[in-house]
Formats: C-alpha cells, sequence, structure tokens
DNA sequence: CTTTTAGGGTACGTACCGTACCTTAATATC
DNA sequence: GATATTAAGGTACGGTACGTACCCTAAAAG
C-alpha cells in the first residue's frame, strides 16, 4: 500500500499547495464523513488522510465543525428538480419520496448529525439549511403553481409555509423517531390526510 | 465561603449515601445545565458542584448523556392543562403560545442542545421526547374534540397528525432558525394560514 | 538570486470522558 | 456491641481529540 493517488507518486519532494491542496483536505474530509459520520471526523485523520497535517487545516478552516460543513456540500451536489407528473397528490408524493430518501441516505444521517452540532453557530446553521431544506422550498412553490394553472389548486394556496408544509412534517419524523427511515405510509399520510386537505382548506369558504 | 448549604456544615464527617446523594448529584447537575447548557455539562464538575466524585455517577448514570437527561427532568415539571377559551383559534393560539414560550426559555435550549446529542441514543431520545415534545400532543386532540363538540370543525379533523400539525411547524422554526424565540406573527400565520385552514380542508369536500 | 509565503513535521497544553484502585465511613448482620 | 458488607471519597490514570506553537523547508514572487 504505497501508492496513494492523491499525490504524485512521491518521486521528488512535490508540495502541493493553494487550492490543490485544499481540495486535498476537503475530498478527505468529506470521504471520513461518508465513513465515519460527524461525531467521527477528527482533525488529526483527515490531516492524515489528505497527507498533509492540522496547520494546513486550521489555515484554512476555523473548527472542526466549520471544515464539516464545508465537507458536507461537497457530498451533496445534486439539484432538486421538482417533478411534474400532472398531478398535484403525485408530484407531491415524488417529491416527499425523494427527500425521504436523501434524508435517509448516508449522507442525510450526516447532515442530521451536522445540523444538531453546529446549533450553536448561526452562521454555519444558515449555510447547511441553505444547502440542504430550503433548497427543496422553490420545488415546493413550482409544483403548487403548477396545480394552481391547471385549475387542481385555489391561487390562495400559494403560500411558502404552506407549500413547505409536507417537508416540514416529514422533517419532523426524523427529529421524531431518531434513526432508520420514514415508512412510505407515512408519507401517503402527510399528504393525503395533511398536505391536500390544507390546500383544499384554502380555497374559498364554502358557505 | 466555607459554608456549603448542600452539605450538612462539615463537623464531622458525615457521608451522603443512597438517595440523598442522587439528589445533590441531579441537583448539581441541573444547575450546571442552566448555567452552562449541556454543551458545558461536564462530569468533573457535577462532582465536583455536588461535593462527590465522578464514582458516585458513573455508579448511577453510564454516561454523560443519561446524566443530563436525568437531570433535565428535574427542570421540567409543569404539565401542559390545555386551555379552552371557547374558540378553537384561540384555543390553538394559547397553546401555541404557551409552547413557544416554554421552548424559548433557558429550559428549552437545554432541551433542544440535549435532543440533538442523543440522537443516537434511542432510549434516552425517547424518555426526553416523552417529557417534553409529545406531552402537548393530548392537550392539541383535548382542544380539537371540543372544537368538533361545539361544531366548530368537523369529526374528521380529529387525527394525531392533524392535531399536532401546529407544533410540529413551530418546532420545526426553531429547527430552522436556531436560537432566539419565533415572533408572535409567525405563531398567527402558523394557526391562520395553516392550521386552520387544514382544519377546514378536513371536512366533507364541498360540490 | 533573494525574499516572502505557505506547507510539513512534530510536540504541546488543555479538556474531558470513562476506569481503576485503594481508603474510609455508614449500614447490615451476627 | 463486634464484625462483615456495602457504598462513598480521593486520586490518579489512560485515551482521545481539539486547537496552538515552533521550527524547518519547499514553492512562488520579486
Amino acid at each position: 500500500m504505497t501508492g496513494d493517488p492523491t499525490r504524485p507518486a512521491a518521486s521528488g519532494p512535490s508540495r502541493r499547495r493553494g487550492a490543490v491542496l485544499e481540495e486535498a483536505i476537503l475530498r478527505a474530509a468529506a470521504d471520513e464523513l461518508l465513513e465515519s459520520g460527524y461525531p467521527g471526523l477528527t482533525m488529526d485523520r483527515v490531516a492524515k488522510r489528505a497527507g498533509t497535517n492540522k496547520n494546513a487545516i486550521y489555515r484554512r478552516w476555523p473548527n472542526r465543525a466549520a471544515l464539516g460543513v464545508a465537507a458536507y456540500r461537497r457530498l451533496v451536489t445534486a439539484r432538486t428538480q421538482p417533478p411534474d407528473t400532472g398531478e398535484l397528490r403525485e408530484d407531491a408524493l415524488t417529491l416527499l419520496r425523494r427527500i425521504n430518501c436523501d434524508l435517509s441516505s448516508p449522507e442525510g444521517e450526516i447532515l442530521r448529525s451536522l445540523l444538531s452540532s453546529v446549533g450553536d453557530e448561526p452562521e454555519l446553521l444558515a449555510e447547511l439549511q441553505e444547502q440542504a431544506g430550503d433548497g427543496g422550498s422553490a420545488a415546493w412553490l413550482t409544483i403548487l403553481e403548477r396545480a394552481v394553472a391547471r385549475g387542481e389548486a385555489p391561487p390562495e394556496a400559494i403560500h411558502p409555509r404552506v407549500a413547505t408544509a409536507a417537508l416540514t412534517l416529514l422533517r419532523n419524523e426524523y427529529v421524531t423517531r431518531g434513526l432508520g427511515s420514514v415508512p412510505d405510509s407515512v408519507l401517503v399520510e402527510i399528504v393525503d390526510e395533511v398536505y391536500l386537505p390544507l390546500i383544499r382548506g384554502r380555497g374559498p369558504a364554502e358557505g
């Protein structure tokens, strides 16, 4: 095990600098995140894995939490494209299933542990939320707007808090139940018993 | 500063045992929680504050998280009695304001940090949830049932996930926004834009 | 070629968890 | 009342990890 693909085959003392080194550190940190989760992410191991030392890390990120957030960003590249099935119920379910899948994946667990560990650093928290939770907010508004255009939902339904209500309830399941993924029946229940009735209830009040 | 009110004025070597010592430890841990929050709760400091040593603690609780949960229990004694204003909207707002108050209190912050730190220990998590979040679930069902009895809400509205939807949205605000309390306008919005429309929408579908 | 910048190596200081070991006081048992 | 047992006190330790300091050296800038 002498060949380290991340370094140019130590023929001579080739020392990485700047962006190259930064990338190597982030790669190492992201790999550690995947293997051990955020609680298992240690500065020493990241430094070792990146083939550098803690100095280089602390020159770029002030502490472990900041590195964790930065490394997590490398893991989540996919942007959530809103589905378009022609029916609001199907759109909502699809979106919810997708998010459930994301949240129950290893990356999702990492995200959750990160979220819980940076609660006292608002900057990092905001950065995380930007990448994860609220990124989906736009998608929910989109499917709702399409439903309105089809006449499937009243225009009064278009409201950020309403649009993302299903997402919020799903997130709550994760907070409440701890580990593992949320069963599909719960997703269906959220859509049929809460989300759709809510949309309906925001229409013009019946006599 | 020689007088320590928690110990009988070291006249002779009076050694506390059993329940007395346990209470002293829990008091010390609860005080530390209030002063420094859960992240600042350390076994050494609790031992010192209780006038004992870590041995006595570890003989009772297996680790720091368990002690934290046990100590938190000492801080939350009040049980949530459901309001009864005669109107669903007022009941919901009152309940929501009460919970907002609880969550934004120092105890609420402790609860949140605890919740985030014991995510991997399902037993402790369940114990915490029992004391805090789901304790309110019954209250929400109660005010909803009363509204149904008054003819203010359709009987179909009685559903656990529906009843606690407002609570869930409020909790989400805390998770999303980090520190501080949630402004009252948000509570009103949750009730008027989500909770009440949801209740209405679960009535018999019009035309 | 010299100066500046930034990475490498390493050793610390500190904090904290959880454990081990022995001593000693308080209770239980005879 | 004497003795055995239980549990608390005191203390030191091993282990881990964060964050810092120092000095040396390679790479880039001038």
